[in-house]
DNA sequence: TTCCTATTGCGCAATCCAGTT
DNA sequence: AAACTGGATTGCGCAATAGGA
């Protein structure tokens, strides 16, 4: 979860992530949760929140807000996203964490605005909204001297651009991820089989050793014996990085 | 893959997978409007829309604002997919392709409808909408008997409530799948670092061994002899089943 | 078939993350 | 150092399915 942010606009315009997580909850009932907000949030408008549950992303309330990183200026306006409000991964428990991880290190805060308009756009301070997106809303964007917000234009060519770019870069990233996932698979597999192969290795070995020593004891040399002569053995060989080979190969 | 599906209605009473991907329209339009729709809200109104396009869902206008999807009956047609426009991955270039080809292939049809209207309910109409997708086509398929197409009406109690329970069981099965991935990463190198053991262990096994063998030579006892001696050691060993402990654990 | 839930591809928006400027 | 770019990631909701009573 990288998300976090707090409040705040985003390139977009919208409010940002508010992901305040609080707490996790478990999966599940998280998840529920989550749910609901998401979605409604919207409807009410964000902010609200009054969800109950946990989840609940409130995305709001804020208006204007802050946020966290990002800001951005621009921005925007405010839709929110929809979607995304987040919810908190931190409900979510994911771990991603790593990633997660090593996001918030960052912490940085830009202030892009992707998809946002430019800056001279953005105004900020939505209110309250929820957008839809609306796309449309557009309305201003650009120019938007005085409102406050900046919508994004989703006419605009720039937005389609964009947008089309960053649909191409999600396939891309998510096949990446489906690769890396695949992989991990066959590594476990493998790995798992090795593991196999090398505790028989190791049982074969004690027994073929055990057999060894018993063949000293029956010679009369006792075992302290044998240790003791395995030790100088042992000694000498790593000394002398002599044929390191054994008799038999793995 | 899963996704394909070649045409026919859906629940929601859109058009099947037409995925079909040629073109997809923009998809932003789409989405755009579709997401607006869901959240809504917003704003402004956004109406707009115009959008052309097809999709919109054109939420709206009005403020008051709504929702999300929430709405529109009327929209619901038309509406397709939105997002889903699906792309052709071609398009991408990325791998992603993958993904896509593969579903290009299935082809199947199921129609359920899950989200769509009850048989009954359809009836269509619409019929302008573009549905973009157009999905539509298919027309008929189910029970449509004479009307073409169903809709799903987005202002349903119904339909939110099935894309509530369904938002909760996306979240929740994402959260499972992320789940199993991280412990499939653990797993990964919980492995690796017991194959790192197992390595060593046969590793010292062999040291010892060759020690052991070596001091046989010694005493004048040929590696052959040796050897047979083992055999027998061993073959005892696995009869009895006796102790098979061995000297040292790993 | 009918209902539901579970999965999955997709687009959106918000970030993240690095290079640029 | 700060603002700016632009691709990469990721949570989310939608819609289409897959699956299982």
């Amino acid at each position: 979860m990288p998300q976090q942010p707090i409040i705040g606009t985003n390139r977009y315009g919208l409010e940002a992530g508010s992901t305040v997580k609080q707490e996790p909850l478990d999966t599940e009932d998280f998840s529920t949760n989550i749910c609901n907000n998401s979605q409604q949030s919207t409807t009410a408008t964000a902010t609200t929140t009054t969800n109950n549950n946990n989840n609940n992303i409130f995305i709001s309330s804020s208006f204007g807000h802050t946020n966290n990183y990002i800001n951005d200026t621009r921005l925007t306006n405010t839709n929110n996203n929809g979607n995304n409000t987040r919810l908190s991964s931190i409900e979510l428990g994911d771990n991603s964490n790593q990633s997660i991880t090593q996001r918030s290190q960052h912490q940085q805060q830009h202030h892009h605005m992707i998809f946002g308009m430019n800056p001279s756009t953005t105004t900020a301070t939505h209110s309250g909204r929820n957008n839809n997106h609306n796309h449309n809303n557009r309305n201003n964007n650009n120019n938007n001297k005085n409102h406050s917000k900046k919508h994004v234009d989703k006419g605009s060519d720039e937005y389609k651009k964009r947008r089309e770019r960053n649909n191409i870069a999600v396939r891309k990233s998510r096949e990446k991820a489906k690769v890396r996932s695949r992989e991990t698979e066959k590594k476990v597999s493998q790995l798992a089989g090795e593991n196999e192969q090398l505790r028989k290795k190791v049982d074969s070995l004690n027994k073929e050793l055990n057999a060894l020593k018993s063949l000293f004891a029956n010679v009369g040399i006792p075992p302290e014996s044998v240790d003791s002569e395995i030790e100088k053995g042992l000694q000498m060989e790593s000394q002398q990085h002599m044929h390191s080979t054994n008799f038999q190969s793995m």
